[in-house]
DNA sequence: GAGCAATACTTGCACATGCAAGTAAGCCGC
DNA sequence: GCGGCTTACTTGCATGTGCAAGTATTGCTC
């Protein structure tokens, strides 16, 4: 086995690999977030892509792509973060269907100590896949990327 | 950008996408089989696994690890499938405490149903992330991926 | 063989999610 | 500038999930 497989049974295989890689490192995330800063995955994931945008404001659309989200989980989840003064809904002045969200300095804050917290975890989740050989060469196919320099 | 970022970055970056990978074949899988087959992803992974299993059955905490479920998650999600008499649950002999699960007839069936569909809608999503430069250095990774032989 | 910790499943409860329907604002043709 | 279609977000409702506590069974120690 795992020679003369055709495609389907490859593609099928690499798929549950990959769940099974997705699966490790979002639990060991949700863990580790939890226990440091009392976020979610998805929560983290909102306060960071914010925080790499530039004037660090974001529509709701965009989140929710960001996120992998419904538009309406997004609408809860950021009112979950609203409520506990992470970030802030402002109204587009442009089109004012559109709602933006700001980390406020609270959520700059917690982000700034959450970060490094999440990538300890994140390496530490790698390297546990590293060490399982069903998981390794995507492990290091990941490390390895590079994105497209244009 | 792309060249001299630290190891974190790289691996974070790499996260994202796998994150985004992940999220982008599971929505088509679970909208393929939604259709066919009035299943979910986990289910289907549960048929799967049990018919790839010697003997057709397996103990629930098997199944647990399998789906990346918890516990009384897996309890449900057999119950359910239970209750559309997709699969029974059969004491074990040896450990009265462990339930093994068992295809039925119905069960193997839609399983032999929904299989090809899914594999299409698989097909159907990694060609999808192959036209986006950022999924498709991971996704040849995992379909190059060879299963160390012993 | 009695007691006690560990293991395998189940159940109560709180909560995050998706879908469908609702509201509000832009856009377009006439 | 008035209908009508589209887009952006929100809300009601049903459902799947995890955690913690509960029950049953095994295995270990004395």
């Amino acid at each position: 086995m795992g020679i003369a497989d055709g495609a389907v049974e490859i593609r099928a295989r690499g798929w549950r690999t990959l769940a099974a890689l997705h699966g490790l490192i979002e639990a060991e995330l949700e863990r580790a977030l939890a226990e440091s800063a009392k976020l979610s995955v998805v929560e983290y994931t909102v306060l960071d892509a914010l925080s790499r945008q530039d004037g660090w404001h974001m529509r709701m659309q965009q989140l929710a792509r960001a996120t992998a989200l419904s538009a309406s989980a997004t609408t809860r989840l950021v009112t979950r973060l609203e409520d506990r003064g992470l970030l802030t809904r402002v109204l587009c002045a442009e089109d004012r269907r559109g709602i933006y969200t700001e980390l406020t300095e609270t959520g700059q804050e917690l982000y700034r100590r959450a970060h490094p917290l999440h990538d300890e975890a994140l390496e530490r989740a790698l390297g546990q896949a590293e060490r399982r050989p069903e998981l390794a060469p995507v492990v290091r196919a990941l490390q390895q990327e590079i994105v497209p320099t244009r």
